[in-house]
RNA sequence: GCUGGUGUAGCUCAAUAGGUAGAGCAGCUGACUUGUAAUCAGCAGGUUGGGGGUUCAAUUCCUCUCACCAGCUCCA
């Protein structure tokens, strides 16, 4: 018989061959790397039979969904493992995840760290049997009966779920699963994983079932692969934020103040000051208004947003004078008073009101977390108030916006559109139909790709999601455009039209980088903690090499100063390399050290953070390097 | 909130099969006046997260609580 291969030639096999035959008549080196095939579009096993015709490709492990058919079966490898050491424990599912994959298991008593060691060492000696991997098809009855009969009664459950007649199942030695495939055709072929971690996880992602224990691993083509990722892991950690927070001296989180609640330290206060410097100076570049709102507005408002309805475990209540008051969660009900402050015509708007405005969250105990998920955090928030015809013009605006923001900080991002919650939600369906459609509308104009989230919107309407990507490849939620005609019309907005009838205003709501304490966050671990020249906490050290410079250092430390640069100073009797190690390790982008030399000649040197000096260099000059790189933004230490 | 783990000096970490804690760095004092990632010496520093219990004796065991860590659920 004759099949296609993707080069669009054609292969002569014998009949009844089966994929790796296909495999080993094109290469023997081909063979040995295949892990799985794809006949006529769908994945299949090397095992699995071809017929005249067929168009196939062969997946090998270096390819992306050969990658993935090792993590999948790795996962098997590791319930294998799990029910020969401990044979009371229930499987449950065991899916791919990215870098690697998970096994949920039920059972009574906790993995325990050296229980994954011996779980891992018995996935080593599995694999050295070198199992076959067999499919087999039967009836769905069929294989209740059997996972019924060994006691596997998730897989009873998941069977009887997907409703359909016939179920496959994968079979290793002693091992059988329920699953769809492809698998690799023998344990052999898994060689590089590692277990990483034990958790507790909900069957089925819901916290009123029974909570699960989930065994965390990565696997890999290639010993180097696995070798890489594992160095990945370990640098991240050196770039925790939390880590690099107290080394460098950015911020604390205090037991006595309570959890959740960052307290900004002097370097990370002036970081955040930069930082909340250049949003104000970028949203007046923009059009916006800078407003202020209190942090407590009176409960009945909440009560009117909706928000005592659908958002009401989430917030902090206070009582002044028998009156109940609502902590704000979000910064939108000032917003609209504001907007409600006068009577619009349709010439004043767009309105764009930005506020730099603290919420507090009552977020629950266990999802805390640094910087990133706090209780009172700080967001760059606006809400714009326009007509519809106005509407595409103000996102696709935004989205410009987020771009220029993003890119300047060297972030990559993606779009995600977030749509009606399933339950919690105001409004009419019409109503969250046309935002999601204007939403959509804004980024096909940009020509954005973005992907589709179900359910996910705000419970006032849908929005657009960013997500960035940092300088290690992991995706931040910060970025948020929302699309809102609720509140509008609960809160009664009108506008005069040229007709001179009352109309509607639309309301977006939208953050650039969210919030302000989980973007630091998120710069901390993208810069691992050596910010940019114009971000710098402290950008300039001063030392001297002995006393006799001293009065030359204040002198120049005082000209840095008089011209806006934030200077440290160091003139303590210390050998000149013991200053700079310290300098370094703050991650100072400039050290200015000056001696004898200097102060005649009346230059300065330069040492970079990246060991790079340049040595004495007249003041004047110096200073249009650093005004160059403050007015750049740049992320260069010299330019 | 849930599951599991952890909590010792400002920081990073030791120690005790239950006999009331030790080092480096940081700090302070003194000497050294130094040219690009650690000069030397001395001193001081702790109700072992907090409460309760068992015990002749608890930092160690039990219990409650707080906080943190890894996940889950939720989210900016």
């Amino acid at each position: 018989m004759n099949i296609t291969l993707p080069d669009g030639n054609q292969l002569e096999l014998k009949n009844g061959a089966s994929v790796m035959d296909a495999a080993e008549t094109i290469s023997k080196g081909l063979a040995k790397k295949a892990v799985a095939g794809i006949i006529n579009g769908k994945a299949s096993d090397l095992s699995a039979k071809l017929s005249e015709g067929d168009k196939i490709k062969i997946i090998t492990e270096t390819d992306e969904e050969g990658l993935e058919i090792i993590r999948h079966s790795t996962a098997h490898l590791m319930a294998q493992a799990v029910q020969r050491l401990f044979p009371e424990t229930r499987v449950t599912i065991g899916p791919v995840i990215e870098n690697g994959f998970y096994y949920d298991f039920d059972r009574d008593t906790p993995f325990t760290p050296e229980d994954l060691e011996k779980i891992e060492n018995k996935m080593a000696e599995i694999a050295r049997e070198n199992l076959p991997v067999e499919r087999t098809e039967l009836s769905a009855d069929e294989a209740v009966k059997r996972f019924e009969a060994e006691g596997e009664k998730y897989k009873c459950e998941i069977i009887t779920d997907l409703g359909a007649d016939k179920v496959s199942l994968y079979s290793q030695g002693d091992f059988t699963d329920l699953c769809r495939g492809p698998h690799v055709p023998g344990t052999g072929k898994l060689k590089h994983f590692k277990l990483l971690s034990v958790a507790g996880a909900y069957w089925r992602g819901d916290e009123k079932n029974k909570q699960l224990q989930r065994i965390y691993g990565t696997a890999w083509a290639t010993k180097q692969e696995l070798d890489d990722y594992l160095r990945m892991l370990e640098e991240a950690k050196k770039r925790d934020h939390r880590r690099l927070g107290k080394q460098l001296k950015l911020f604390t989180v205090e037991e006595e103040a309570g959890a959740g609640f960052p307290i900004y330290l002097p370097r990370g206060g002036m970081l955040r000051a930069t930082l909340e410097q250049f949003e104000r100076s970028e949203h007046i570049k923009r059009g916006y208004e800078i407003v202020y709102g209190p942090t407590i507005l009176k409960k009945d408002l909440w009560v009117c947003s909706g928000h005592y309805a659908n958002y009401k475990e989430n917030m902090y209540f206070t009582e002044i004078d028998g009156v109940e008051f609502g902590i704000k969660p979000m910064n939108c009900l000032s917003h609209i008073l504001i907007y409600k402050s006068e009577l619009r015509s349709y010439r004043d708007l767009p309105q764009r009101y930005f506020e730099l405005g603290t919420v507090h969250r009552h977020e629950k105990s266990g999802v805390l977390h640094g910087l990133m998920r706090v209780r009172a955090f700080t967001q760059d928030d606006a809400h714009i108030f326009c007509r519809p015809d106005q509407l595409l013009k103000e996102i696709g605006d935004i989205l410009d916006f987020v771009k220029d923001v993003m890119n300047m900080f060297g972030f990559e991002f993606i779009h995600t559109v977030s749509t009606k919650p399933e339950e919690k939600y105001i409004g009419s369906d019409e109503i969250w139909d046309t935002a999601t459609k204007a939403l959509i509308e804004a980024l096909d104009a940009k020509g954005l790709p973005y992907t589709v989230n179900e359910g996910d919107g705000a419970f006032y309407g849908p929005k657009i999601d960013i997500k960035l990507k940092d300088a290690i490849g992991r995706l931040w939620q910060c970025a948020t455009i929302q699309c809102d005609f609720n509140l509008p019309e609960r809160f009664d907005l009108t506008y005069v039209g040229d007709d001179g009838e009352k109309h509607r205003p639309v309301m977006l709501h939208r953050v650039i980088l969210g919030s302000v304490d989980r973007f630091l966050g998120v710069l901390i671990e993208h810069f691992a903690g050596a910010f940019p020249f114009w971000l710098a906490p402290v950008q300039i050290k001063i030392m001297n090499i002995t006393d006799d410079s001293a009065e030359y250092a204040e002198e120049i430390a005082s000209r840095l100063r008089m011209a806006g640069f934030r200077v440290e100073k160091d003139l303590r009797n210390e050998k000149i390399g013991f200053k700079i190690r310290e300098a370094q390790m703050d991650k100072i982008p400039h050290m200015i050290v000056l001696g004898k030399n200097e102060a005649e000649s009346g230059t300065v040197s330069v040492r970079l953070r990246t060991g790079e000096n340049k040595n004495n260099l007249d003041f004047s000059s110096y200073l249009s390097v650093i005004n160059s790189l403050t007015a750049e933004k740049s992320l260069d230490l010299w330019r």
